[in-house]
DNA sequence: TTCATATGAATGAATG
DNA sequence: CATTCATTCATATGAA
């Protein structure tokens, strides 16, 4: 409610730069949601190292589930993507890189970057290129549409939040933390359990609970 | 690294509310964050799954694997909705001027239409940029639906030949997954890869948390 | 719930 | 670089 005028406050503050704006709560339950993660990522893996104790599984090909059906096995029916997609690693480096402020990269720069993005996942270096490309003129065009007036009339009814622009996301997600009291008293949570966890706070399933 | 002194701009707002502020970037880490979170947390349930079941799963589907947390979407109605929907008028608006084949209505253009359509509802410039954008491709696509009749659509496949110079290997499986595209061949490290994702996930750059 | 579809938005790549 | 295109992702909505 009050958080719009913070964001009109660093409109008229500083003009260039662009900032997100969040209230203590709000930080907070992004603070949960990742603890909340966590905590269920530790309860897999120790679900997991106590079936593996007992079971053997060799022979199992975990890493290859996400390869495409469609062109893993019988070779035709090949709808695959051609379009180079950074993994979240590779993206964070990249991330790093662009933070740190050294301008364009020059060809050089490129290859050693590519190189490097190379032990986390294929990547080429026009792909590289054309990152940084794209991420300079976009990062460039979103610092010059600020005024996102809203000036809409003021006896209005919904309750407008002061986002407009990249902020769904996160918005959403501090209203969707998926309570993790449960998962940090439980000694030994089930798995349905923990399932039934992932699937609330991930896909579907709350839209009308 | 230089989201510090943007707390001024809230304090000459008002004083006493308390706020947090980010940069896209730093937001967009936190967003990644947990993106790799709830991944993980999938790829694990995956396993899980697989390995209770102890069934080969040759090809597992993918399409609808990741289900982004934080894209999950509550009914709540303090987040107004996250996406723009033009109002009739506005769409009434819209297409008007895009039938009137002015072409693609350039930076100036797309601001007058953004004000004018202000009058009718809330709306900002990228709203009316990517509609014109969406409209332009999605109305060139349905005219190349009609050739779709009782043709052999089967066997055929559309190699990916038009990308010979850049992207020579075949990645299109990789399918935007996170970080672990690495462990997709040996079942025995699999697992301690993602380990050591979940590790580097959980810990790096965690700017203020 | 599940599936299908329309569409706003994000983004890698291509073009000038 | 600035624009534009093409493809994909994600969500809202409605039907089955």
């Amino acid at each position: 409610m009050e958080a719009e005028q913070a964001t009109s406050g660093a409109n008229n503050g500083i003009g260039s730069l662009y900032m997100k704006v969040m209230t203590d709560e709000q930080l907070e339950m992004l603070r949960q949601q990742i603890s909340v993660y966590a905590t269920i990522c530790d309860r897999l893996v120790e679900m997991h190292k106590s079936i593996t104790t007992q079971q053997d599984l060799a022979g199992m090909r975990l890493g290859n589930l996400y390869c495409d059906p469609l062109m893993a096995c019988s070779g035709h029916k090949i709808t695959a993507r051609q379009r180079w997609t950074p993994t979240p690693l590779q993206l964070q480096i990249l991330e790093r890189i662009f933070d740190e402020g050294n301008g364009t990269p020059n060809k050089q720069k490129i290859k050693e970057i590519t190189l490097e993005l190379g032990q986390h996942g294929q990547i080429s270096e026009t792909n590289v290129y054309n990152w940084f490309q794209n991420r300079r003129a976009r990062s460039k065009r979103k610092q010059l549409l600020p005024s996102q007036n809203n000036l809409e009339a003021e006896a209005d009814v919904e309750v407008e939040s002061p986002k407009e622009k990249k902020m769904p996301e996160i918005q959403e997600t501090i209203h969707q933390v998926p309570s993790y009291e449960n998962l940090s008293h439980s000694p030994d949570i089930g798995f349905e359990q923990l399932m039934s966890k992932l699937e609330t706070g991930g896909c579907y399933g709350s839209y009308f609970l």
